[in-house]
DNA sequence: GCTAGGTTTTGGGAATTGCAACAATTCTGT
DNA sequence: ACAGAATTGTTGCAATTCCCAAAACCTAGC
């Protein structure tokens, strides 16, 4: 019984990592372009694919394949699949909140993405500082923003930048607002679940006049590893919650603004 | 004339944002299928995804349409597809030049894009700084590279960082070599037609010990607006181009090591 | 009502792709 | 070296898609 070590499957296993790869920034391959590159027969590319479709790392599509999601980021793409609809909404209305001419902060996360994409399709004009290589490349579609992105070190999983470096480059900058998002929102505070984003967070927090936050109801109630932020350090909350519950008392007493779509 | 209020552009329209809506989630969508869930014919929902494949909003596929990936850029996507082989074998013997353990600068490019393709397939352990998002993404799948971004205005046509940030970042670093492309070779030395690259190559070649330029033979002879390097001061040269020509012979006399698959 | 302009459908031929079975090739283990 | 397994190539045919042009359709404006 053959182990990984012949010819045959290390061909394989290139083409299969190949087509991953072309699909990270493609988002659609054609199986005809890909025989053709390969060198190889088009049934071949086609058993690939059957392949990695198996294993749930692409999706088969009349003529190529496509990948599981925009993006290309497992994580965060699934995450972005989930409430879809809500995180629209609030991105929208967080979008209103920007006028013409102001300069944000914007962190990286499936809302924040969002987020970036209502203010690209608002076409405001606005200069925005970014951690998160997604929302960069996302308003830089926008001819009417200026997207300045920080240094660090690239963090795969998120496409994000964190990192001493990160949270020295921002402290050179004062803007208007930032918009984060977060993994968890209770009474301890807003609290964040991937190492590292915590620090960029509040470096974020502490050159802006005011902060916004873009949290969805079903991060109410979680608490992560890092702490973020306070109750009373929030400023303003973009959220989709309704206005009842202890955790909206909490809020309430401690001064925080809450916008609802 | 009708203007934009009649029921058959309402319905257009309305087709579209179901689109591009549907095309969130799904990453791939098919003629047929759209068609059927709309309740028109294929030939309609074509014509529809024409429409939003000239606005630059979604990618045709064969047989329906994908989305445009935040990673996917028009100019650099068909950069990319001209001359394919050729800057595949270029980047791969590149890679080759690499040692495990190593540190490198790596500029933006089609070319060096397809070099972060070629090492991250190699699995060589490395740290790499880049002012380009798509080198970042594509070494950033590689457990082995560790990937620093540098800071900077966001250049969308390039997915990639410049201006004075960038530079100066990149003077607190020293590694042992920098992988550069360019628009142009010639007698007078690599010229760089787009704006604010010059700077960064330079500031690249500064901070290393040995430099690369990965140039392929259709940049031969061209001279852009920006002076990147003088012919003395390129050190290596990775090319597929032949061994006669005058040039070639220029290249020679001022002690480049020239490089071929 | 009627024309004009745009939109959608229809139809058919050409090209592409998918599928499946079989043959050829290349490796593996003994 | 040999048998066996895995991989890849080949071929024929069905299904799907593409493209084009002409006809049918809808809506606005006169």
């Amino acid at each position: 019984m053959p182990e990984d070590t012949s010819q045959h499957r290390l061909r394989k296993k290139k083409r299969h990592e190949q087509i991953l790869m072309e699909l990270r920034l493609a988002s659609h391959v054609r199986v005809s372009d890909l025989a053709a590159r390969f060198g190889v027969t088009t049934e071949t590319v086609r058993r690939d694919i059957e392949d990695l479709n198996r294993e749930g790392l692409l999706e088969k599509s009349y003529g190529g394949a496509s990948a599981r999601s925009p993006g290309a980021h497992r994580g965060l793409d699934e995450r972005r699949r989930e409430r879809v609809r809500e995180r629209e909404i609030l991105a929208r209305r967080a979008a209103l909140l920007v006028a013409d001419g102001q300069s944000l902060m914007v962190d990286a996360g499936a809302t924040t993405m969002e987020f970036a994409r209502a203010l690209a399709l608002a076409g405001t004009r606005v200069t925005v500082i970014t951690n998160s290589l997604q929302v960069a490349m996302i308003l830089g579609t926008s001819p009417a923003a200026r997207v300045i992105l920080t240094p660090g070190d690239y963090l795969n999983a998120e496409a994000a930048l964190v990192g001493p470096d990160t949270c020295e480059y921002l402290h050179r900058f004062n803007v208007d607002t930032c918009f984060l998002g977060a993994s968890g929102l209770s009474d301890v505070g807003v609290t964040e679940a991937v190492r590292g984003f915590a620090a960029v967070k509040r470096a974020m927090m502490e050159r802006c006049l005011a902060c916004n936050f873009l949290i969805d109801s079903s991060k109410f109630g979680q608490v992560h590893l890092s702490q973020v932020a306070a109750v009373s350090e929030i400023g303003t909350l973009v959220t989709d919650a309704g206005s009842d519950g202890p955790l909206m008392r909490t809020l309430d007493r401690e001064g925080v603004v809450i916008v609802r779509p």
